[in-house]
DNA sequence: TCAATAAAGGACATTTTTGTCCGAATTATA
DNA sequence: TATAATTCGGACAAAAATGTCCTTTATTGA
């Protein structure tokens, strides 16, 4: 469904949330562990995020990555997915045509564009702050 | 969401249907051509759907692949899907996670799985026949 | 100012997916 | 029986995704 940089960059999000909401910055290799993801890889995923303005950067001793109360309502999975994935889970014809259009459809169209506009519209709706909160009480994980 | 090596497959399987309904065998060549994918690939993909009893192939001159017209009822997307790309878009963790666990839930798990089922519904629900008839009336289109 | 810390970024390595090529096996038909 | 048409199967090649390493840059705090 998505990418692996995509899973851990989503996972690496909601992870960044949930401490900002502790009022702690977090580093790649704290992050990493707890996300239980490549070091290196998730560094760069993390990149990503902060240049999408996902996520904040900070460098330097005490430096890592937060995100701001107001932005985990703001951000949405859409947001995360788009920047890494790119959009053709949005738009992309599920029988790899060039284009989904409705004028000259594929056999799936009908019933493959429900499915993917529902999948938009849950990721458009889905917040980090949302994720984030499951976790802070103890009913989610972001590795087993 | 689905492999190119899917994504061919079932144009393919879908191909080799409606032609199977107008009593034609079609050679990889042919199918490669009318579905717009690369010949070879679609050689080893058309293997594949052989050995998973999803068409039939015939060799030597007059051969090529050909489906029953009773198959095309009974097979649905979701055995071409699985044949190919295997389970994990039926049963795995929208983020990644080793498993789908509905005890241990990743974050996005109750939101994943409305998704998820639909999608595995859709395809489960869909046959082959389905998907040539609207082909075979001009409808949809495999290739643009 | 200097040393230590952390992200940024580029180059490289590995693995998976996608795609190609060619000879072997099978079979219809002349 | 010989030939040609066709799939089968293995080896190979290219591209993309995943993952690693190391140097540079920014920043903190002693
Ligand atoms: S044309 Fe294939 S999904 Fe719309
Ligand atoms: S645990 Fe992630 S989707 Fe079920």
């Amino acid at each position: 469904m998505f990418s692996k940089a995509c899973e851990y960059g989503i996972r690496a999000a909601v992870y960044v949330a949930l401490q900002s909401l502790e009022g702690r910055r977090v580093s790649v290799i704290e992050i990493a562990e707890e996300i239980d993801s490549p070091i290196a890889f998730t560094a760069k995923i993390l990149q990503q995020l902060s240049k999408n303005d996902i996520i904040n950067s900070v460098k330097g001793p005490t430096g890592g990555f937060e995100i701001e109360r107001e932005d985990m309502d703001a951000v949405k999975l859409s947001k995360i997915v788009k920047a890494i994935d790119g959009d053709n889970i949005y738009v992309g014809c599920g029988l790899g045509l060039r284009e989904c259009n409705a004028d000259k459809p594929c056999p799936l169209h009908d019933k493959f564009v429900d499915i993917r506009t529902d999948l938009r519209t849950m990721l458009q709706n889905t917040s980090l702050f949302e994720l984030a909160t499951g976790l802070e009480v103890g009913l989610t994980y972001l590795k087993r």
